[in-house]
DNA sequence: GAGTGGTCTAGACCACAGC
DNA sequence: CTGTGGTCTAGACCACTCG
């Protein structure tokens, strides 16, 4: 690696363990290194940037703090995938109320390609005219229907989706974009409010007009800051909730 | 340090940066360490422990990494406080609908001492027979009443809290708790749930009765996890969410 | 200038996986 | 056995803070 000769004294210092961490991000960016890839040693990629395999250790716990790697004594270090755990632990947090996650089943309702609406654009962060794919899908825990969803892709990154036979999509969404569009989601942002359920939601989830339900709306977000996904969910929270920890 | 002697063969061996970051909890939990406080340096520790500054900068590292300490370049290592910035950031997710978070105003509604409920008993892990002091309050963001929310604090740990005249109690009350009563939130569990507003609700938040509410309940946890308060928040989110971020 | 945390290195030994 | 990541050390130099 370059020093940067004069590492610090320079206007625009980075230390080094972050200009590792800075390669090793394009590289996941660029696809150079897939989801479940084995990545080089640490002695290799020590020496390959010409820094010390401690530098690199460093790079590396940082991405394995962001989920972004996995390390497995003995064996080397990977990037991460979106396995059911991950789903269930770190994308899921609704929980049956005596404290159990499940992975909700899901039916698709819909699945079509549209113009983009404003709100949708501002989402997704599309140009006036930008076409997205939209499904809706109802999700159920223990079998009963509980979430009623719908998500907008950008057309432009999965495209070809809108041709897929509805009952294909599977239930675990996140791994389906990582193997068929290349894109990995990392991270997401999500909004909740109580809202009250409309007709649609009601027929959904069989319950009544005007019950409350919780709204989730999450945007997802890919390498390079890049949203891949919105989703609106509509929960029956009467017999789930939404789990989080602070700090 | 006792190495504990052949540290790695040893059936319950513990890295020693792990033992280190023990000890140091240890102290934190006796309010040997209390907030504000400022560590011995890096050297220091060191040296008292036997250990490289290596080994001490890790289990530094990881408390740092759990908002328990608070590094200063130049100045030194300092245990954390719960400042506004920490309120606003880490303990206070509901967000205006354009971005902003403020921190809101309380109005104490009524302050007392009770015989706890079963449920009071297990959220905060009272004996039977264990009393505890309420609070109810009404908290305003830009001056509108927003959020009708109902403590309940372990008496023993309190003791006198329920003495203090209502218009005393701050608004950030974790801070207050570190300093009269020595205990520091480090943690919390949130469970949310989308319930209807009842008639004290409607009353105190100036809606009808019947409108969705966001239920917040919260039991935040101390030191050697021990929960030191529950609180359930009804927020009235037409025009606020809930914000959180998914890894 | 003295002391603090922040970065970086080189090298040692250990634990784990897999051939 | 070899190679991987995990821990630990000792020592260097830098950046920041304060008196």
């Amino acid at each position: 690696m370059e020093h940067s000769t004069k590492p610090f004294t320079s206007p625009n210092f980075r230390p080094l363990y972050l200009q590792v961490k800075d390669i090793i991000l394009q590289r996941l960016a660029k696809n150079e290194f897939k989801p479940g890839d084995l990545l080089p040693s640490e002695p290799r990629q020590a020496e390959m940037l010409g820094v010390s395999q401690g530098t690199i250790k460093k790079a590396l716990d940082e991405l394995v703090g962001q989920n972004l790697l996995v390390r497995h004594q003995g064996k080397g270090t990977y990037v991460a995938t979106h396995t059911v755990d991950r789903a269930l632990f770190h994308f899921l947090r609704l929980t049956n109320d005596n404290g159990h996650r499940l992975l909700p089943d899901s039916r698709v309702v819909s699945l079509s390609k549209n113009r983009s609406t404003i709100q949708e654009r501002d989402k997704l962060c599309l140009d006036k005219g930008g076409q997205v794919i939209r499904i809706t899908r109802i999700r159920m825990l223990d079998s009963d229907p509980v979430i009623h969803e719908c998500l907008s892709l950008p057309a432009n990154r999965f495209s070809g989706l809108e041709n897929h036979a509805p009952a294909e999509l599977p239930n675990t969404l996140y791994r389906y974009y990582e193997s068929l569009f290349h894109l990995a989601v990392i991270n997401a942002t999500e909004k909740l409010k109580a809202v009250v359920a409309d007709e649609n939601d009601a027929k959904h989830l069989g319950i009544e007009c005007g019950r409350p339900l919780l709204e989730i709306d999450r945007v997802a977000i890919g390498y390079e800051n890049i949203p891949l996904e919105w989703r609106v969910s509509r929960c029956n929270t009467a017999h789930y909730h939404y789990l989080t920890d602070l700090e």
